[in-house]
DNA sequence: TATGAATGAGACTTCATTCAT
DNA sequence: TATGAATGAAGTCTCATTCAT
């Protein structure tokens, strides 16, 4: 997988600088997007945060779209990295997904705001770029996947192959909803909480 | 709970009028909406859609925001409607579940499209629109924490009162996944199979 | 052919007015092309000559060169309707192209900035709209061809059929050089001058 | 006549490099500019297709005018010489005004979309600039004037002083008319019968 | 009540030119 | 002398909303 960065073109010849001054360029952008959603969000606003000139802004982009695409790459990939790094290799696979599942909720409850955004403006993506974003979920996905498969192998949990992938998809989804619903769970649990009844409802599911 | 719609004013007397040509209006833009997304459909086109004059259309409404929550509106009390008028009274809790969810799931298919729609825009609305939205919405989880509540009650399902309440946001986010990660799930399972495991995975955490 | 103007879109429904408020966009955008050129003007000081705002311009066209269109086929039509209707059904083809040959120039000296306008600006236009520019001309062309070609037949006129097409086309150079080398022959000439010697060598080469 | 090019200020102090590294910029300009045309080409492109960078382009030129005006002489000059480099100082005034015309016209026809770019973007030049373009123009048409003027001398051609004035006028523009009217010309003659049919007129014209 | 032409602020984007290194 | 990142003014175009008819 090529890095989806180098899908977008830039006037700035030294690569160096390009990426470091993306990375500015996301983090400027990003708290915007969070307040005002990407359609609100003007160009010149992001590059009075990035403390550049608009010129020198499209010299590290070509659209505006280019810019959600960063920002929507950077919050994909900083999740996968978070959770990979945890991820350990561990034998005994109830204890590998109840680690992943608590730290993958920690994880969306620590960037709560951008798991909101990534997960509502993806669809202003272009097709090509959307589907790096779903790629990398997918990669998610499949952690989970595995952990639950290789529980399936040594006979711990019961459920069968597709059942797994299922689960998988709903243990994503169960994080995401920590964010995207927190309007009302908030009210009723907190994360720890959180954690523990959604950890336990799927242990029983694998029974 | 005051009827939303008479939260958005109109230069129109007749109360009739206005609620029919809203219901018109809605129907015009929710294919554009569904098509191009919120941001991206003119007020222009909805009116041309809609068969009536830019003039006509702002006398029903005061701003383009007022059109998304018809839309929301429309579409959330849809859902609504649909699953209340399948819930019959059955004496079974357990079945009762299994029915709702099934007809639950099977709305969402039906208007999948609106379901995606209604869950991108609603942070497109403003604070009390949304409100009314996401209200709306707590009302199907009621109905489900209630199902499960009974079957509580009637020492049926092996959960605690928390537990249900989780358990009926899950089931709501569920039936939206089918819509929101379509991309990934038709590629493994039809409705009925989707319907099917999902439902034996509560019924095992309902043990 | 159809009219070239139905080729550019327009916000505005009412036919009669987009004609009249495209003849008055004409007006003002020539004046401003022939002084500063196509790509010197801006569409914000044409519509200020236009004495409407940004927003009302752009509902009649919707591109800066669908104004120089419109400009372009203005002019041209102007060119071909003037001399249309100076052209008699005289009997004399040598007379006939004489007096042809004198009202072209005529037209020419009249209008020449919008001569000069007209084909400089020409390769500005896209595909399909230059075409129709230069179908004017050609038209033009043909007119000039006939009477040689009615004179060759007579017996009056001494060259065969393909000298008569590029004296038809040296005809049209003819009358458009008097207005793109201007500075040069000005000097030189007045346009009574002009037009005799111009008539005499085309005269002594039809002999 | 001071060298055109000295107009043009650097900050360069080596007179040798300036001007060779001037000639490969024309070089690198011109070819851009037929294709896109002097304002669609960006300076940048220049740059890159000149294989330098910005900064150092500008220390050649000061504005993007110059490099049009470089250009332009360039073109202006390398016709002025070929031509010059084919003339004769044979005897005959008919014949060296036939040789005349061929070799004109044959340099215009292998030079055809540079002629067409002179011919097109001299009008962008300022008031000074462009006088020197035009001045070399007039040089060529006294080429002209002076083979026919040689030929009335020697009672060879029949016209007088202001027609040949006009007739040299004329063959320039018919040999630049091979450029700008290729759309209409190419489709009934081949280069060769342009030559001839154009000196036949003219022939009879001088008689 | 209905129409749709008109508004004008503001959106995104480009690019000739400069200047610190 | 050479580089190329940075500037910022200006360009074209859009569109939610209004109001005279």
């Amino acid at each position: 997988m090529p890095d989806p960065k180098s899908l977008i073109a830039s006037n700035i010849k030294d690569k160096e600088l390009v990426s470091v001054r993306r990375q500015e360029l996301v983090n400027a952008a990003v708290e915007l997007f969070v307040r005002k959603g990407f359609h609100k969000t003007t160009v010149r606003e992001i590059a009075r945060e990035f403390g550049m000139s608009m010129g020198t802004l499209y010299d590290y982009i070509r659209t505006k779209e280019d810019i959600l695409f960063l920002v929507c790459d950077h919050i994909s990939k900083s999740v996968s990295d978070k959770l990979q790094s945890t991820l350990t290799g561990k034998k005994d696979p109830a204890e590998n997904l109840r680690n992943a599942i608590r730290d993958y909720f920690t994880i969306i409850d620590e960037i709560e705001d951008y798991t909101l955004l990534l997960y509502q403006e993806t669809k202003s993506l272009n097709r090509e770029e959307r589907k790096y974003v779903l790629d990398a979920e997918n990669g998610l996905v499949d952690i989970f996947e595995g952990i639950i498969t290789q529980g399936i192998k040594e006979k711990i949990f019961h459920i069968d192959k597709e059942t797994a992938r299922l689960l998988a998809h709903n243990i994503m989804v169960e994080g995401q909803m920590w964010a995207f619903r927190r309007w009302a769970l908030r009210k009723n649990f907190t994360l720890k909480q959180y954690i523990k009844l959604q950890t336990d409802l799927i242990t029983k599911a694998l029974r």
